[in-house]
DNA sequence: CTATTTTTTGCAAACGTTTGCAAAAAATAT
DNA sequence: ATATTTTTTGCAAACGTTTGCAAAAAATAG
């Protein structure tokens, strides 16, 4: 029955102070070697464990970082968390995770939580409906340290780790042109989200550099599912749309057409050209070509940047707010692959 | 610059005291409804967010759930953290998440830390390489509220969420057979790890039930990722044991296989009928059968179950170890299906 | 208008740490 | 031996809350 052992009930055994056994567990140098010795010797004879609440009230920091994704359990977000804990962890930090389930209520929610727990900053990728800025620019103000990636607030300025997106799309719609396609579907996301606008960029610039005219009508919003994928192609096989290829926003909308082409027995990539995005493990399986993002290097280099953050208030370095690109790979598997690229 | 505002500057700047600021925030009876209005406007006004930090010091108690799980970016475990988050924040609780990387070491670690954080309670699966217990034993002993889920220690006497192993590799294994399979590979993992012993124990059974005479040369253990499983198929091969199908207890382990296997030419399920276990998403896209897990609904139940320890806890109410076992479901697909079966 | 009850407010302790400063003890110098 | 320096220990405040208890203010009763 040891309920709680604090460091009064060690000094109160051991015939001294507070101070003195605080002191001796922090190996400060004021505390002789015999004492530290019969101090943590009683210590651990009497399961004691630092009570990190009262330290963290006590002087001010926390050492735990707080995590807010849209979801959870989605690759690519499991992914960033993985990278981001694996450096806390090195710094000796914890993670307090929350997710938004692609709400903005819920993103504000847990902020104001997060804040209440006074972590001692803030890794975020915003919600798909994500509108006001307004209370991130109230952390900006308080002055906590915040890092935003893949879906961020571009008008906020603020520390960011991205992906180069424009390029990513830039280059797998190019490919599919050099692979002889023509006529291509854009199947994207809202555009009020940096990510979607950018990857809908690189798919005009691509057409306009290969002087193919942009068609709005092959352009579809908000098609990110894996059901909405197959329903958008569905739909767009039944008004027999004339199409050779789809480049995808996200590897999922990408499946969802994968699986209705298969069904309605249109040949990949012999008739229908795919290019998907984030290069989720499934693509592999199913040779889908895709954008390889370094998801688990966009959590590490968020938390490096953090951390950087954070320590640099501590010492109050000069303040400066970093972007950090990181740059795509376009994967060629099978479902891009005509053959008619020379080399 | 409004720096940390706390309920002692609303109460200077209210000429009234501390507790009758707190009282007002927290809607204390004992607070004129004037006053309460009056508080409640300064504070906001202020910008005040209460510091639950100094909240937690104060009354013992932490609406911190602590998290530990092998791996966060393994979809299995992706999941079982989406479910015990969507509970957690519907009771208003936090969650602290920590990995161990399947070392126990790290595992050892983590809850240490999990234990100075003083989290309400701990969830955990443990590290594939766990051997001793001690600190589980600990944590008992010291009263701390703990559920184990999938990967549990059985010799604990410990609120546990766990699957019908047996069952399911049974299932699998037994339809394997009625399917017109003999010669069935068992790919296993540590029997260290209920969860491998068991879904060995249901190979055997099944093996059993149908008179097949259990041929030790036909396990193999730990093989659980995807390239164990496509080494270990490979070195089968090269030495021509003769077999015509596998159960394995990963879909991983089974994943590896399944592509050695299509690269030697051997074709799925005609010459060789394969089943894995998790029913992880790619199993969906290439075919492969499955036994399904409800890794969602099994951290939600974790989260209820330790939610509930840590309610009663609170009002000593008697104390009691729950198991609960989730009924697996076997997901037939192309890979198993030979069709010998009647119906 | 005083005495009593009820409502509202304030005082002070507690939660478990860390740390500046003063005090005591030990070591060294005279 | 005493005076001085150095090493080690102890006292007490602080971090931001909540809450039991006493005190004050307001409302009601006599």
């Amino acid at each position: 029955m040891s309920r709680k052992v604090t460091i009064k009930d060690i000094a109160r055994e051991l015939n001294t102070t507070i101070s003195t056994v605080s002191r001796a567990l922090n190996d400060s140098p004021l505390i002789s070697i015999q004492t530290k010795a019969l101090v943590k010797k009683k210590a651990a004879e009497m399961g004691y464990r630092p009570n990190s609440i009262a330290r963290q009230l006590r002087d001010g920091r926390s050492r735990t970082l707080g995590l807010l994704v849209p979801r959870i359990n989605r690759a690519f977000f499991a992914n960033v968390i993985h990278g981001v804990e694996s450096i806390a962890k090195q710094q000796g930090y914890q993670l307090l995770i929350c997710q938004s389930n692609d709400s903005v209520e819920e993103e504000e929610e847990a902020i104001k939580t997060l804040r209440e727990q006074k972590v001692a900053g803030i890794i975020v990728s915003r919600a798909s409906d994500a509108i006001h800025d307004d209370f991130y620019q109230e952390i900006l103000d308080d002055g906590i340290p915040l890092v935003m990636f893949d879906r961020v607030a571009k008008s906020l300025n603020v520390n960011q780790v991205i992906n180069a997106n424009e390029k990513g799309s830039y280059l797998a719609v190019k490919h599919l042109i050099q692979q002889g396609y023509q006529k291509i579907l854009h199947f994207g996301g809202p555009l009020s989200i940096n990510v979607y606008q950018e990857r809908y960029a690189g798919y005009v610039k691509a057409l306009a550099e290969a002087h193919i005219p942009l068609d709005e009508s092959l352009v579809f919003r908000t098609v990110l599912t894996q059901e909405e994928g197959q329903k958008c192609m569905k739909q767009i096989l039944g008004r027999a749309l004339s199409f050779d290829a789809i480049a995808a926003a996200s590897d999922f909308s990408a499946l969802g057409a994968y699986l209705e082409l298969e069904k309605t027995g249109l040949s990949i990539p012999e008739q229908v050209g795919l290019v998907g995005f984030a290069n989720e493990s499934f693509t592999e399986l199913i040779g889908m070509s895709s954008v390889e993002q370094y998801s688990v290097d966009m959590g590490m280099t968020s938390a490096k940047l953090l951390l950087e953050e954070i320590e640099g208030r501590e010492k109050d370095a000069p303040q400066m707010h970093r972007q950090m690109v990181i740059v795509p790979k376009l994967v060629v598997r099978r479902s891009s692959q005509k053959g008619n690229e020379r080399g």
